[in-house]
DNA sequence: ACCGAGCGAGAACGAACGTTCTCCCCTCTC
DNA sequence: GAGAGGGGAGAACGTTCGTTCTCGCTCGGT
């Protein structure tokens, strides 16, 4: 078995469980079996657990700029890819997976405790700031709009975790066509 | 010692810790010395961790509930009620002890492990919804502009709590003004 | 004054967890 | 074929945690 396969492995079992039952509910031991490794191979991998919770994150965060890349990438216009973030949320509310903002997620739960992981969830939902910003940008829109975007986008995840529904991606969608609709058309009228 | 004030005071307390650093970070032994109680005296008022956390988990929502109606009551229109929300998130922010909403922070942690505990979160954030439309409706809005505020606030939460700013608030109490007018001046034109 | 009930302090217990160690088998090399 | 090295299974270790138990003290009633 190649070393970067068992790698790939741990930390996609991990990402999953984590996921699904929450960071400190997932013992090295049922990691292990449900990658299919040894104890010693995990260890050999990742020099403690909080090293395999900081490769988790990376991981979620480059599935999350991909996959949010990719579907924007299909909108034609500038306002359709704006459009886009929540198209992305939507399709990924679906998914049974679901169990909201991972970053979020683990903000709350080791946040106050774990510097790294903390430091690493502000990395993550700045850069998606940043993106909405850019985005925002190309569509000529003012300053204010790509917070206003994030924002929803934010509070879509948390409601849709919560109530487990998936309503959340549209109703925050139609929320943002208005906001975008409005910064780009009364141009000088409102500032945040 | 009265005994509802002991119970009151490990409540309290309880709610001071699990907010600073998280549920399961915090033993019991802690607690009880932060409380200033025996520990028979917490097995005596509560059977279990586990009650404590509901405990803690309704004083959270009294808490909010109460905060807002009160910061929403000194409104004068319809439309600052709405906004008021807003108003209220800003001035929550800027405490020190502010780190997410403790809903969205438990439920991360145990919702996953604790049906109780994403239950409660649950309709703890039904209710908040509620009470949007209820004074949505009070505005005369159409149906579709509660779960855009509602949304609004729980990402500006979130927003606040990773990225430690306290910004967020006045960026959402902005989109929501957008949205608000949008919803109450053009009657009949999008709906979510 | 004495007895019993209640309380605080903290030891004790059992379970779970992260991490390391041991043992055994397989395999590859000479 | 013998020996060594690596890897897997899982026992072991030390710690932490939730919970219970023990012990000794205080205090109120008769």
């Amino acid at each position: 078995m190649n070393i970067s396969e068992a790698r790939t492995r741990i930390v996609a079992t991990a990402d999953e469980l984590y996921n699904a039952r929450g960071i400190q509910a997932v013992g090295m031991d049922e990691l292990r079996a449900a990658a299919g490794v040894s104890l010693k191979k995990l260890y050999q991998e990742f020099p403690s657990k909080g090293s395999i919770v900081m490769a988790v994150l990376e991981r979620r965060h480059r599935s999350w700029a991909e996959g949010l890349e990719a579907t924007v990438r299909q909108a034609a216009t500038p306002r359709e890819r704006l459009l886009a973030i929540f198209d992305y949320l939507a399709q990924w509310f679906c998914e049974d997976s679901f169990r909201g903002c991972g970053f979020i997620n683990s903000f709350a739960e080791l946040g106050a405790v774990s510097p790294e992981v903390a430091e690493y969830a502000r990395e993550h939902k700045a850069s998606f700031q940043d993106y909405v910003v850019r985005l925002a940008n190309e569509a000529g829109a003012p300053s204010y709009l790509a917070p206003q975007l994030s924002i929803l986008a934010e509070g879509a995840q948390t409601t849709a975790a919560i109530a487990g529904t998936t309503e959340a991606a549209r109703q925050a969608r139609s929320a943002a066509e208005v906001l975008i609709d409005t910064a780009l058309g009364g141009r000088s009228s409102r500032a945040a």
